[in-house]
DNA sequence: CTCCAGGTTCTCG
DNA sequence: CGAGAACCTGGA
């Protein structure tokens, strides 16, 4: 890897562009004509696109970007280590270059609030409203702040497509302070976990998906409909056990595997 | 028409 | 504490 004032270049297997971007962690991401990538996070944005043997990052904050796309972080150990269980057999084959983001929290948090008994199209355009309408009337705006959404009503939240969830953005928005999301930081996941269960429309589900996307968790197994039917056995017959089965499983990796399960999962049907 | 999507909340036994 | 119903919305 190596960074510039310009952006970063690493190589192809350390950064699957597509595979990152498109197996449902971020929902800004705009595949452009040229096939470069476009990302939103916060109020910053980059530009992805293949330059040979590289992937190259185009941005004006290439530290953040460093950081936001982990880039540190060794994959190919993560993968070594997984490849040792049998049932990640299909899975792996899906994990060359993806990574999981360390995502701005108070985005991360108000999405996959949106996210919940959704899907991920419509998910994406209600995130763009959002950003358009509240974060600068523009396409492809900064995400709002939670000071800019604080104006909100239920009333806003429900034009901008969000149904039945608008109560629970309504409710959970104020919460959502940097001293809030620090304090989250600093648990260990599981009270950090039983914490955000506690924010009206969060359930083990967005808080584990909070907590990887956001925190990079990675103990955290999110287990949705597509996991729970990819781990479908008879004695683990809900979402809970389900998770609580894989995350000691796989234990610090168990949020590198359940994301490389969605994306075979996702591509499989 | 029904079913489903990166689930959570509310109610009832 | 566990099971079941209700819930916005848009695409298949």
């Amino acid at each position: 890897m190596e960074i510039n004032e310009r952006g970063i270049l690493c190589s192809r297997g350390e950064l699957d562009i597509a595979r990152t971007l498109c197996c449902g962690q971020l929902f800004r991401y705009f595949p452009e004509a040229d096939g470069s990538y476009t990302v939103m996070s916060g109020n910053k944005s980059c530009k992805l696109r293949y330059e040979g043997d590289f992937a190259v990052i185009e941005t004006d904050s290439p530290e953040y970007f460093a950081e936001y796309f982990d880039l540190s972080t060794d994959y190919s150990a993560i993968v070594k280590e997984l490849s040792r269980f049998d049932e990640l057999h299909n899975a792996l084959t899906v994990s060359g270059g993806l990574r999981i983001l360390r995502q701005d929290r108070f985005e991360t948090a108000v999405s996959f609030i949106i996210s919940a008994n959704n899907n991920i199209k419509r998910i994406q355009g209600i995130v763009e409203r959002l950003c358009s309408r509240f974060g600068g009337g523009a396409a492809r705006s900064a995400f709002p702040t939670r000071e800019q959404m604080l104006t909100l009503t239920p009333q806003d939240y429900r034009a901008l497509g969000c149904g039945f969830r608008s109560e629970y953005l309504y409710k959970t928005v104020p919460v959502l302070t940097n001293e809030y999301l620090d304090s989250i930081g600093n648990m260990a996941h599981d009270e950090a976990k039983k914490e955000l269960c506690k924010l009206c429309g969060v359930g083990p589900k967005v808080a584990e998906c909070i907590l990887l996307f956001a925190y990079k968790m990675t103990d955290s197994y999110p287990v949705d409909t597509w996991i729970f039917k990819a781990n479908a056995i008879a004695e683990l017959d809900t979402p809970e056990k389900v998770n609580k089965y894989y995350s000691e499983r796989y234990g610090k990796n168990a949020g590198y595997a359940q994301q490389y399960i969605f994306e075979y999962m996702r591509n499989a049907t």
